[in-house]
RNA sequence: GCUCCGGUAGUAUAGCCCGGUCAAGUAUACCGGCCUUUCGAGCCGGUGACCCGGGUUCAAAUCCCGGCCGGAGCACCA
């Protein structure tokens, strides 16, 4: 019955009952808070969009709410411009979050707490360096700062505050267990001072939390429920938990996962930062890097990568590392209902048809959606794929698609003659995309993984196709995403030059 | 090195907590067919996997032990 009168509502219903994310431990409608937080130190990348789609869908799911709280407290890292990358890049994605904050505004509460892990014995100011803590931590004992009464601890705290400590002089560490089987527990830095101004608060502060603290306090009075983040910081639950306890603050739900990596392509930032200034991408949002921007420009849909979150991606901590092909699978899926047809011809060559008609003639630009239509004048010489001819001798019969069937009269080296045949549709006959004289040319960027299978950089990871586009070609507009018959979807990438990055097929 | 975590078809996953219904489901890739004025999309069918070895049990992908392989952490980064 219901096929009958709307069998579309049907498909709709039923592919997203299937497409559904696992429910979340210890879920309550209405109130399940969970949260994105950037360190605004990069670029935005495909990591945290998978991870950020992953809360939002949670959110969303249990009617709750979503925060987007940015991890800045380390001031030599974090930049203005990053800030807005990431907001730009959620919302490309879709992404709405009820609040706002970062974690640099709430400076004068972490000292707060900081005071009150001293006053109570919990926390104590380290003179030790670097290495001499990380020799200590290894071997399981304390250093004698550990041992400093309250009021010690009290006053050099102040001193770090004043400025009398400079940086890498003292920080304040948390009284931790040093013989915990987990590293992180043993007396880990909670403040340490930084000189360095912030892009927010300037030069308010010089003593800044590390992420433990910061992250623990913030989670605890947001109100966050379910921590989804990934694998890394697994050890950092206890941590985190144990801080808190000690605060009398709340713990979440941790929902951890590995995280999300695709074939052959780099995500770390220092990494991507290397292949730019070697010349090897030209920048930040190069279509062959996984940064939001160059996945933009790479032709993407947002809604693929949120499909492909739901469906290929699972909560485990097996690493795991994605083939691209599964989501241009989704993305072509995405992409054929609403992407334009083209005739674009890579490496033409020159067909002159004897006795072809002149023609005037219409073609769809969609085989079956409505999208519209180009006229196309043609007179009796164009130009195919010179792959077409490959193999084809004296006779063989091609048809250029939507016009007309013609016969292999002879084949030169930059020309072909033939013969026409008929414009009926000849059963069995290949057809192939042409373009007439009034043609455009077209380069379409072709780019594919940035490392090969070994390790080793990928020579061919953007080849540049050269060919010739029908005049259409010049309506498509920057950002638009087309296919070009016969050879793959493409998207327009500047908005005068008829550049185009490929796709998929 | 130490500590934790994990290993299901080519790839990504479901199942594992609460052993049997799993001779293992799905997606993608691949192969074949249908459809189609695209080598795209769609439809139908097919090939293909429980890391290895022991143990517990009437019964193990599921529980236990060992091995192998992989990942994460061992920062005054997050």
């Amino acid at each position: 019955m219901l096929e009958e009168i709307a069998p579309t509502l049907l498909v709709k219903h039923k592919t997203k009952e299937e497409k559904r994310l696992p429910p979340l431990p210890n879920a309550e409608f209405g109130k399940v808070v969970t949260r994105l937080p950037p360190e605004p130190s990069g670029y935005m990348h495909i990591g945290h969009a998978m991870s950020g789609i992953l809360n939002y869908i949670y959110a969303k799911m249990y009617d709750g709410k979503l925060w987007l709280r940015f991890e800045d407290t380390n001031p030599r890292k974090v930049k203005l411009e990053y800030y807005e990358n990431f907001r730009k890049g959620y919302k490309w994605f879709g992404i709405e979050w009820d609040y706002e904050k970062c974690n640099s505004e709430d400076l004068n509460l972490y000292y707060e707490y900081a005071n009150e892990l001293i006053r109570k014995g919990l926390a104590y100011v380290c003179f030790c360096s670097k290495e001499e803590m990380s020799k200590g931590r290894f071997m399981m004992v304390g250093c004698a700062h550990r041992e400093q009464p309250v009021q010690l601890n009290l006053s050099l705290w102040k001193e770090m505050l004043s400025g009398e400590l400079e940086e890498g002089a003292a920080v304040l560490r948390l009284k931790g267990d040093m013989t915990s089987k987990n590293t992180v527990m043993r007396d880990p830095t909670l403040f340490r001072i930084i000189e360095h101004p912030h892009p927010i608060v300037g030069d308010k502060y010089r003593v800044w939390p590390t992420y433990d603290i910061a992250a623990a306090v913030e989670d605890a009075i947001c109100g966050v429920t379910h921590v989804l983040r990934s694998s890394e910081f697994a050890l950092r639950d206890e941590l985190q938990n144990y801080i808190r306890s000690l605060l009398g603050l709340q713990n979440p739900v941790f929902v951890e996962y590995s995280r999300f990596e695709f074939k052959g392509t780099p995500l770390a930032k220092r990494e991507i930062r290397r292949l730019i200034e070697q010349g090897i991408v030209s920048r930040w949002d190069d279509p062959r890097l996984a940064t939001v921007d160059g996945i933009k420009r790479r032709g993407l849909l947002p809604e693929a990568i949120k499909e492909f979150t739901i469906s290929q991606t699972g909560l485990t901590y097996t690493k795991r590392v994605y083939a691209w092909e599964l989501l241009y699978a989704i993305n072509r899926r995405m992409l054929d209902p609403i992407a334009k047809r083209y005739f674009f011809v890579p490496d033409p060559i020159l067909v002159e048809v004897e006795g072809a008609p002149e023609l005037h003639v219409e073609l769809p630009l969609h085989p079956s959606e409505p999208l519209g239509k180009r006229l196309v004048h043609v007179g009796n010489k164009l130009y195919i794929p010179r792959r077409d001819l490959q193999g084809l001798k004296k006779g063989d019969v091609l048809r250029l698609k939507y016009l007309y069937n013609i016969s292999i009269k002879d084949v030169a080296n930059d020309f072909v003659n033939a013969n026409f045949v008929c414009r009926e549709v000849i059963e069995g006959v290949p057809i192939v995309q042409w373009v007439t004289e009034d043609y455009v040319n077209v380069r379409v960027f072709v780019p594919d993984v940035l490392y090969q299978d070994n390790g080793e950089l990928n020579p061919d990871s953007l080849k540049i196709v050269h060919g010739f586009g029908e005049k259409a070609c010049i309506e498509i507009k920057h950002g638009e995403r087309v296919q070009f018959e016969r050879f793959g979807f493409c998207i327009r990438d500047d908005a005068n030059a008829l550049d185009f990055i490929f796709i998929h097929t």
